[in-house]
Formats: structure tokens, C-alpha cells, sequence
DNA sequence: CGCGGGTTTGATGATGCTCAAGCCCGGTGG
DNA sequence: CCACCGGGCTTGAGCATCATCAAACCCGCG
């Protein structure tokens, strides 16, 4: 169950963990179960944990006035969900987040968290892990504005094969900012050619 | 100089800064000048600095293939610029950045910035920047999926205002991911009613 | 067998882009 | 002091892309 976690750790550290560290991270992190559909976070919650998918899949969106949902992150094994600004400033989120496959996270509050202080490997760590949701959200807004559609989903066949297999392609297209019918088209015409 | 350096950190962290601090900070943050138009991080380099904006405005963008630029950041003073993913991993940026005011800036290289690790308030205070960075750019992500230009511009005006007198309208326009002519009559239509 | 979620297909239309021209204004040099 | 120039902004016409709406299809599952 952590052996997941610890791995991720130690790669993105570069350290080993100690026995003592493993043992302070099995009390830091709570497991929780997650049935597919079920919520993680929703609208107008303070966001209250931050959780390492160890198995499964989720989604976090948002809806508009019109009830349609925009995804805003599609995430799997070795990801990490929350809501980073409700999370920090405990101010009510705007997201969503449910489980779009049954799920084993593990989870942390702000206040357990600070325990990992003392664990240089897991500050490391998670510092790397801002640093990359940091990039992965920069990437995105690069290519959302400067590329069309087409180009968006290439893109996204290049870098994440992964979700064209565990999601559905209504929620790929909310993501990558088009409806459906026109992932569908764009599809169609790749596989012709 | 380095005073609103000392300010941020101090508020971010919560944290008061003491004199031995302050005095690493001086070694570890090299002051800089950037002339108009000047680059800080040209395409194809390794992002050697990272550094706090003193005074100025900067902008951070891609230039496609068939020569347009998309601003990805644009930023002021109090902000931090680089690119954090070659700045991290060493390798080649895809993006420029450019000051488009005159500029002070204090830049940091990683091996340097390394010594930040004894102080806990820059410690913390950039670990909120990165948070803070990735916040940014998620709402941005969510932003240009979710809504229409108009939409896009209204929250613009009501969430960085400033923008608004420090940058041209062209960019303002790519960091919205429009066109000139369409921020324009976006503009004037608003203004209308 | 029929139902429901997901995907495809088609027709239509809005949004926003492209290209082109003209305007405004501050700066420079004659 | 004026003429000119260039950068930025506006305006307009036509067009491409993509969204919308509606219908049909596909397929796994109860």
C-alpha cells in the first residue's frame, strides 16, 4: 500500500528513507478508499486533504452556468489531488474532484503534513511535486493558447497515451478545451490518414 | 534594493528574517539590470537564473512557427521569473522572456540558492511561490477552457487590473489568447455599455 | 430485449481569426 | 516648427474553426 509512495519519494529525492522516516510517513498518510463516481472534493468545500493516488483514476472540474463540466486535471497512479489553494489558504473551493475509477489514495491534512518537515527526502519531494504541477499547468495554458485544436490533441497522444485508454473521450475533449463531436472529428480524420 | 526581498519573504513566511539571514540572502541573490527589450532566457538556452523582480515588467513568451508570440507570463514587480522546469532539470527552455520596462532585478542560480535551504522563512516563502505559481496557472488553464474571450477579459480586468496600464494591448491580447482586433472590440463594446 | 452511457454524423451558426486599410500620437530629424 | 515615421490601436469584410443542436448508432449489462 505505501510501497508506492515511498518509491515516489526516494525517486524524486534522490534519497533513501529511513526506517524511522517510513514509519512517521505510514502516520502521516491515511489510507482511503474511493468508489468510482464518488466525490474527493466538491464546489464550495474547503479543500481538507491532499491524497497520492496509489490505484485508480480521477477527475477535477469545474461546472459553468450552464451545468457543463470542464475539466481541469485528469489524474492517475503516482499523481497527487487537491485542491492546492483551498488546501493552503483553507479557503472554499471552486473545483470538483470524484473518482472517475475505483480508487486507494493515501491523504494527509495541512496540519499532519507539517510533520514531514523533519523528513528532508519528503520535503524534497514534495517541493518536486509543486514544481511539476507547476509545469504541467504551464504547458497547458501555453498550448491553450497558442495551438488549435488538432494540434492540442497530438499533443496529448504524444505526452499522455495513458488517458486515452482509462478515460472517456467526452471528458479527454473537456480537457484539452473542445466538445466531443469535434474530438470525435479530429479522431476520425487522424485514423483515415 | 534588496529590501522588497526581505518584505516578501518576511510575509510569506510569517517568519522575521534575521541578520544572518539577511546577510546570506545578499550573498546568494546577485543584483541585475535589464534594459527594454533585453532578454533574461532566450529559446533553445538552459535557464541559468531564477530572480525576484525589484522594479520593472517582464514578459514570458512562445514564438510559433510562423513567427506570432503567445505570452505565456506576464509579470511585475514582486514576481519571480525563469523558467522552472530548465532551470530544474538543466535542459533547453522553449520559451523567451524579455523585460519589456526597464528592470532590477536580484537573480539566483540553483547551486546558489541551495544556501536558502538553512533559512526556514525562504524555505518557506518559496515553497508559496511555487504554489502560488501553480494557483496562477491553473486558474489560468481553467480560464481559457472554461470561457469565452469576453469572459476571459473580464476577469482580467477584475483580477490584474494593473496589467492593464503596464502592458501593451497586443500582449495583453496573447496572454488571453486572442487577437488584437478581437480584445479591441471586446474593449469597445464594453466600454459602450 | 431494452436501456443508458458513450460516440458518431450532419446541418447550421456564432465566435473569433485573417488580411487589409486607416487612424492616432509621440518622437526624430530636416 | 513642421513633416515624416513607426508602433500601437481601431475598423471592416470575408472566412475558418469550432460549438450547438439533433438524431442515429453502438455495445455492454441488467
Amino acid at each position: 500500500m505505501y510501497d508506492k509512495l515511498f518509491n515516489y519519494i526516494e525517486q524524486y529525492a534522490g534519497l533513501p528513507l529511513t526506517e524511522t522516516d517510513r514509519q512517521i510517513i505510514q502516520e502521516v498518510f491515511v489510507p482511503m478508499k474511493l468508489r468510482k463516481k464518488q466525490y474527493f472534493l466538491q464546489e464550495g468545500e474547503v479543500c481538507k486533504y491532499m491524497a497520492f493516488i496509489v490505484k485508480g483514476a480521477t477527475r477535477q472540474y469545474t461546472v459553468d452556468d450552464k451545468g457543463a463540466e470542464h475539466m481541469v486535471q485528469l489524474a492517475i497512479e503516482n499523481w497527487w489531488i487537491s485542491d492546492r489553494e483551498s488546501f493552503t489558504m483553507l479557503t472554499p473551493t471552486i473545483y470538483n474532484i470524484d473518482a472517475w475509477e475505483d480508487c486507494e489514495l493515501l491523504t494527509t491534512t495541512k496540519a499532519d503534513a507539517t510533520r514531514l518537515a523533519h523528513i528532508p527526502a519528503a520535503v524534497q519531494a514534495l517541493r518536486e511535486m509543486d514544481i511539476n504541477h507547476a509545469i504541467a499547468m504551464q504547458k497547458r495554458v501555453s498550448s491553450a493558447i497558442a495551438m488549435t485544436a488538432e494540434q492540442r490533441y497530438a499533443q496529448l497522444v504524444e505526452s499522455n497515451p495513458t488517458f486515452l485508454q482509462r478515460f472517456p473521450q467526452h471528458m479527454i475533449a473537456s480537457y484539452l478545451g473542445m466538445t466531443k463531436e469535434t474530438l470525435s472529428r479530429i479522431r476520425m480524420k487522424a485514423s483515415g490518414k
